[in-house]
DNA sequence: AATTGTGAACCTCTTCACAGCT
DNA sequence: AGCTGTGAAGAGGTTCACAATT
């Protein structure tokens, strides 16, 4: 299959929400237009989206929401259930493990490491807090699948390039730092302050403008 | 000056993150390369996202770090500081309270909102809780800039609209679901759920692949 | 000799527009 | 009649390649 876009996969998840949402309203059918509609997108990059992948709708008629849904979770490999090991008990950590949206969406917190001594051992939620070193004695034992990198940005390269080793693949990295991985290897980032930054940089420009 | 794409400023973020390092490192000049190669990107895109908004190298010599990191820090508008309201103090909104790294780099969070009457009048850090119906009172008080939206999805644009009638401009939006609204007003996601299913996409299509 | 700044070329993603199906 | 699926066109972003500068 050729390559398809970050974008497209980014879309196909809110597209997946989106259906979760109009099922619960207990609607059946709908068209790419209502779907982008309510995404604030395009219907042709909608239809553009789900095609890569196949012809899930009916002309005339629209989109089967069930039906789409079901495929686009089977697309994204959300109807699985992923083993998450976080490293970092801090802030983020500690919100991670309290959010209950990743379970529901089938993203399982099997493990969680720091490197402070006054953590290690105790619990945070149902998990005892492991030492980092024994990180690959875990993540063999829970078959972790993802980490979650939630340590200070001069810690994470080491901890990902650690983790590497161990035999996982992919990476959720909220350090503020561009993490380096073997090809095959993915990484994606969650960073607050780029964001912030370029909410500040359009409020900049927009006091000099008038 | 004309439009400046959205990865060109998320760069420049990251760009900013770099020469601080470096400047730490005592490191005071630095090529387009070495910056690119600390990012994983080209040399080519480095001077390009630098020469929209102006030359700030030497020819032969490469970027003078601690200038360029306060040419950037202009640019971006974080040589100022930022008062910012959050919005929902479940775990997502109290990991943000306790995040010194937003302090750091100028953002502020002067206020807190909820609904819950359990947590109104509370306090959470060193700020009490206000009840969302305050907002208006608060923002204008406080002279609030930015809104971080940490509220489920189903209250998220109600609580948007609200925001924008008292004059925010600018929102962080942490819930699931494409906001909407008027021309103007600035809203950037982060979304943990759709960086999850975008290393799903990835690991199952891998294990596909053999 | 080294490195920037930038027009042009290239590539990728989005939108158009319409044939094809229900 | 209505809406999908898609090739082609268009827009936007990235990389090349080299003149300009130190």
């Amino acid at each position: 299959m050729q390559k398809i876009s970050d974008p497209t996969i980014s879309r196909l998840s809110t597209y997946y929400r989106t259906l979760s949402r109009l099922i619960e309203q207990k609607i059946d059918t709908v068209s790419s237009e209502k779907i982008a509609h309510i995404n604030n997108i395009t219907s042709a990059q909608v239809r553009k989206d789900l095609s890569f992948f196949g012809a899930f709708g009916k002309r005339g008629l629209g989109y089967n929401t069930v039906a789409l849904k079901k495929e686009i979770g089977s697309i994204l490999g959300i109807d699985k259930k992923w083993n998450i090991g976080l490293v970092g008990a801090g802030n983020i950590g500690r919100a991670l493990i309290d959010y209950t949206e990743f379970k529901k969406q089938g993203f399982f917190i099997k493990a969680i490491f720091d490197n402070d001594l006054n953590k290690v051992g105790k619990k945070a939620g149902d998990l005892e807090i492991h030492h980092i070193d024994d990180v690959c004695y875990i993540a063999n034992k829970e078959n972790l699948e993802i980490a979650v990198i939630a340590v200070p940005a001069h810690k994470a390269q080491q901890v990902v390039d650690d983790l590497v080793k161990c035999g996982v693949r992919a990476f959720l990295n909220f350090a503020p730092i561009t993490i380096k991985v073997p090809e095959g290897i993915i990484v994606k980032n969650e960073n607050m302050s780029i964001e912030l930054e370029a909410l500040s940089y359009h409020l900049s420009r927009d006091k000099k403008k008038g």
